[in-house]
DNA sequence: CCCAATGTGAATGCTGTGTGAACTGGACCG
DNA sequence: CGGTCCAGTTCACACAGCATTCACATTGGG
């Protein structure tokens, strides 16, 4: 997804946060030619501290070229009046100094309604591994992976912590979710179902550390 | 302009005054019967009390033979949390309690964008699919489908969010619209009824996610 | 009262999953 | 160099659980 336009520079570094926090992709431009040159999926616009400015870019950045669209103004409680006629300006707008979770709330909701809405998916990347976390697939370099239930939950979890090892009685507690009694071999049989659908070429993803477990992806000190 | 419909009834005494400040006609109605009969110029729904309810009725009064917009949700901090996936049933929400001035200029801004840029579309189409929310009817590849209501409002559900895989449980309470006491067969049926009425050709469209639920659509990147 | 729509329980078929056992390959040791 | 032990890999199979399907009960409208 392309990142959100976001002003001034440097935006507040509570503004910088919340947008982190909420997975957001963003970037700060201030210059017509930056702003110009790039391709926004939204705009934030922070109008606390210079309202008149912060107003004159919105409407620099909605003009018909660009129309960066959704856009999120934050503003003091005693700008409000200002709004009035200004409303094709931005999509929504939020009171500062903000709630953080007030702010994330209203960042997805911006984000889950325009047409870009569909591509912010949960997803989790490793290499050429993608999982979408809604729509329970996996593709690889490109192609999707028919993966049971077990193997994607799996998986998954591997994925979320790339390039940790993990015993089998750690992968037992945390993807079967319940003490386990006797059976290792299956972490391994899953293991190697999961390396022969990932395909020759990927199956090295998921590493062996002998008498110890597993590791998705490469170790961190190579 | 129509009367904006407003929940719970009464409604709290400081949105009435807030609503007339702004200078909005207003009615509540609770009732099916009453909801049905009027005609609406969008909505503003109280889930400060119970947000169950409050759900329930944003889900009523989404349905495609009424398609109250734009609606403007109120609700505590706390429940910020359960927005999340549901941001189709509101356009714009308000954290009580609120500042007048904020709640007014929040239905100012939603009232000022009249259209709400195309969001309540009178279609979904996906493929050879095609739903006409207004009229009520469905059709395939050209031909129409003639479905129950129950067909039609659960296809409708899986296709405004195509790819996304849903469990039963979710389904029920999202189309069903209430909790749901042992008979999760109840959608095995209705996909089955769907899918049996979509043709051969066309049943794909709705795939089985083996102990997880069922997905409308294919992957993004299938 | 009839018909259509919807919900429920039971029978069936299938797929995913777990398990034991055989196999492989490397490390260690004499 | 060859034997043995150990850990991981692979294989085949049986069972449990899940989805599907059918048939029937129930509900509600005309």
């Amino acid at each position: 997804m392309e990142p959100l336009l976001c002003w001034p520079d440097p935006i507040a570094a509570e503004v910088a946060r919340a947008l982190d926090l909420a997975g957001c992709q963003w970037k700060c431009a201030t210059e017509d030619a930056a702003v110009m040159a790039g391709t926004w999926g939204g705009g934030v616009v922070d109008a606390t501290d210079e309202p008149e400015k912060a107003f004159a870019f919105l409407r620099l950045i909605r003009r018909a070229d660009l129309a960066v669209a959704p856009v999120m103004l934050l503003l003091r409680g005693s700008s409000l009046a200002e709004l009035e006629s200004r409303h094709e300006l931005f999509d929504d707008f939020c009171v500062s100094p903000f709630h953080p979770v007030e702010f994330e709330a209203r960042i997805r909701h911006l984000l889950s309604r325009g047409g870009m809405g569909g591509d912010d998916a949960e997803t989790i990347m490793y290499d050429a591994l993608v999982l979408n976390l809604e729509t329970y697939q996996a593709a690889i370099a490109g192609h999707p992976l028919d993966l049971t239930y077990m193997e994607y939950e799996l998986l998954k979890f591997l994925a979320q912590n790339p390039g940790r090892v993990f015993t089998r009685e750690t992968l037992l507690s945390r993807v079967w979710g319940y003490e386990y009694y006797g059976g290792a071999r299956t972490v391994d049989v899953h293991i190697r179902r999961l390396r022969a659908k990932l395909g020759e070429e990927h199956a090295g993803l998921i590493s062996t550390v002998r008498s110890v477990g597993y590791r998705f992806g490469e170790s961190r000190w190579g």
